[in-house]
DNA sequence: TTGACAAATTGAACGCTGTTCAATATAGTA
DNA sequence: TACTATATTGAACAGCGTTCAATTTGTCAA
């Protein structure tokens, strides 16, 4: 066949993002192919170059989109809970919720090989998450540095990140998904009571 | 050709692991395949079967010797540190430059799509590891029930781990090593402190 | 209206992957 | 020496990501 422009590359763009999205969702992680991703927008796997640089491009801006789901989900717990000192827990049970519910498109983000060179705007979304996390600490903890803060952060969501993804099983389902928002919850309120008692000192201008 | 017999199974499998390791540290993770194993042991592809289940089986045992190596390392700096007190953080730091020194093994063991039902001597390994936090934190939080401990060493373990494994870069180089390694003694520290506080509560009997 | 050009899409090809299995060559035994 | 049991191979299959010549088609100029 030749020119037939049903769709704009952006069309083509939105078409494959969405049918990637379908697959991952219904068929796991590990079955995601740019043959079958063609194959569920009505086209043919060579046409996927014409709007992607290859396929890791294409799970990257998958991956930048659940992201954008998950900072959406974390704002929005966050709104609910206008008591500071229960709202960092309650970001990490979110946090940890998500994983769950989003399982299949959570595993897409870390069990692959990654990216050496991610894209700005890849480590832009994922730091934006971070001063999300910070923005709550600081007020927590006013008492702190910023660089003691920006330390803290990394620290405690990493923690709820590995919460997530240090489960034996190596997949959150609902056996594992009380023990590991458990942990994070745990993880969270325990760090923050640490962090605000003053014995700490140099946080941030450790040795080294 | 037939029956050769050069190797025993059990020597077969020794073959195959010490293979596979090499083409890890030499190629990395995703270089890995049954073909390149078979070929660096002599072999044809086929004769992997003979030995192991199928490829992720194979690479499931090697994770175990790398989960063991990083045992050894663990419980060799608790040794070096007497003071109980600096030993969490000690362990934490230990933790991160295991992954740092053994990158592409530790890649193998998260960057793939994890058994959905890994063999108990696997499962069982981690747990050990888990232990063996688990007797650091009781020494340092002795007024803390077991339940508690447990929970605490999922929640600090996890958020160790974390800092290795949610690096924005995807990769634990030389840059991102030092952040980690003081996201990870940070995390430690700040969270021993909050541990010891007894103005926490019920850390094991939360609701749900 | 016709012709020519440019672009969109395909389909075949390449080299790779994990896995299976009939065929075969050989070691050990009778 | 003949036979049997088995270790090993090599081909095959279905799939993968990626490239690219060939082809079809929309668009615009004459």
């Amino acid at each position: 066949m030749g020119r037939r422009s049903d769709h704009s590359r952006p069309e083509l763009k939105e078409l494959a993002l969405r049918a990637a999205k379908d697959i991952v969702l219904t068929e796991g992680a590990s079955a995601l192919s740019t043959r079958k991703v063609a194959a569920a927008m009505g086209y043919t796997a060579g046409s996927l170059y014409l709007v992607f640089e290859n396929l890791e491009a294409l799970i990257l801006e998958l991956n930048g989109a659940t992201l954008d789901a998950l900072q959406l989900a974390l704002r929005d717990t966050a709104q609910r809970h206008t008591d500071e000192a229960a709202s960092l827990p309650a970001l990490a049970e979110a946090y940890v919720q998500f994983a769950y519910e989003h399982w299949p498109l959570w595993s897409l983000i870390f069990e692959r090989p990654r990216p050496l060179a991610p894209p700005a705007w890849y480590t832009e979304r994922i730091a934006q998450m971070f001063l999300f996390v910070e923005e709550r600490l600081q007020r927590v903890a006013p008492e702190r540095s910023a660089a003691e803060i920006h330390l803290a952060a990394q620290a405690l969501w990493g923690g709820v990140h590995g919460a997530c993804s240090f489960g034996v099983t190596g997949r959150l389902d609902e056996s594992s998904l009380a023990g590991a928002r458990r942990s994070a919850v745990a993880l969270v309120t325990i760090f923050v009571t640490g962090l605000q008692q003053q014995s700490i000192n140099d946080l941030a201008s450790k040795k080294e």
